[in-house]
DNA sequence: GTCTATACCCTGATAGAC
DNA sequence: GTCTATCAGGGTATAGAC
């Protein structure tokens, strides 16, 4: 008969010891920064436990993305859910969508501190960094979400291109990510000695909305012609 | 007396080898793919060779890329300028701006082949993977230009207050690194089964353009009242 | 100054005993 | 399921040869 005792103690099994403690780790540390070692060290049990129940530090990773990405996904599904209810079969408004997507991230991340903030570095760097096979996996994870809020853009915006709409999709991806693994790397592109130090999330929602919205809405792009005469520059 | 010879083959210095062949490895295999016993080794050169020169790996990084930056900076600057003279005091537009910044950094990809291809998406890595100091001397190696362009901006854009601009860059910014980044990431937002292989340049440039310039643009955001009062959503 | 050989310590992974 | 021992591979530091 298994004990309670759930609530501040962590004597849980083995495989759940691994995965919160490597969570932490891998905030604190990033994902090369933490090894192996540390974490199981951390987490009380044996080296060899993480590759037996995950399969690999990559795995591990994997498992600690995917735990948080499902509330995630969840709560944006529920939102987007709620507010078509609301609409009674009327599309919504771009606005709306883009701040259940995106507004949910930043929200669902400041609301856990600290802790938010770097989980969210965490998966800007998922686009980039490891080997290219976890985007596949966070490709999968986020199918059904992204279906469902591009299928939503589209009624929202009729006269835009459906491509259009894929394409604006992906550089709003890019432009939070960015943000949002850069609340420091801002210091990059200011240079005001004001230095109000708590750029948070209150800061950078709204501004980031607006861009994001301008450029979903942005007029379209000329056809672009294909293969431009181009003439060489040099002589 | 030293050869010539400097046409196509490499028996050029120590260090030159070992950042050319750097360069490519780090290319095909990313940062922590390309081992500096593969390097060194492909250059002919000692394992130790890249500490004495460079003084390790992050330090051989930040070479090969400051030497591909700078020519980047040198051409975003010569644009810039011939731009201001042509307009002879006169305030540019935006869509200038933005396209002398992005633009050149896209074409200049683009004429390296996939060589540029693969440099781009070691850049937008930058943002988020190695040590975090890298971030630093990439913001003293753009430092000028970015100042120079903000300038730019601000003059462009009298009605949208300067600090709003600099966010702007900044998501701008990360637009276009993960567009970057991401040239096969994108199957993450699409799914068409056109599959249309050649996403060049040719294709995102004119794409991105309209939505960073939309996102430049767009209206202002509301002043964003501090700490709404929020309810607990369970009650 | 430049280059080399080598040793050091840490990493992730695995085999096999319990 | 869990542990110990061990492995190949990584980046780095240094002593010493030119």
């Amino acid at each position: 008969m298994k004990m309670p005792l759930a609530k501040s103690e962590k004597p849980a099994s083995t495989r759940d010891r691994i995965l919160d403690t490597a969570e932490e780790v891998f905030m604190a540390l990033g994902y090369e920064g933490a090894s192996m070692r540390l974490i199981t060290g951390d987490a009380g049990v044996n080296l060899a436990a993480v590759n037996y129940h995950f399969g690999g530090k990559e795995a591990l990773f994997h498992a600690v993305l995917r735990r948080r990405l499902d509330g995630l996904n969840q709560e944006r599904l529920r939102v987007l859910d709620e507010l078509e209810i609301k609409a009674n079969g009327a599309p919504l408004k771009a606005s709306q969508i883009v701040d259940a997507f995106f507004g949910t991230l930043l929200r669902m991340a400041n609301k856990h501190g600290k802790g938010g903030q770097t989980f969210l570095r965490l998966i800007g760097r998922t686009q980039t960094e490891p080997g290219e096979f976890i985007r596949t996996v966070l490709a999968e994870e986020f199918a059904d979400v992204l279906e469902r809020y591009k299928q939503a853009l589209f009624r929202a915006l009729p006269d835009v291109p459906k491509e259009e709409i894929v394409w604006r999709f992906h550089f709003m991806l890019g432009a939070t990510s960015y943000a949002i693994a850069g609340t420091d790397t801002l210091r990059l592109v200011t240079d005001w000695e004001t230095g109000e130090p708590d750029n948070d999330i209150e800061q950078l929602l709204p501004r980031l909305m607006s861009f994001l919205l301008g450029g979903l809405r942005a007029p379209l792009p000329e056809p672009s012609r294909k293969t431009p005469p181009q003439r060489r520059k040099k002589s």
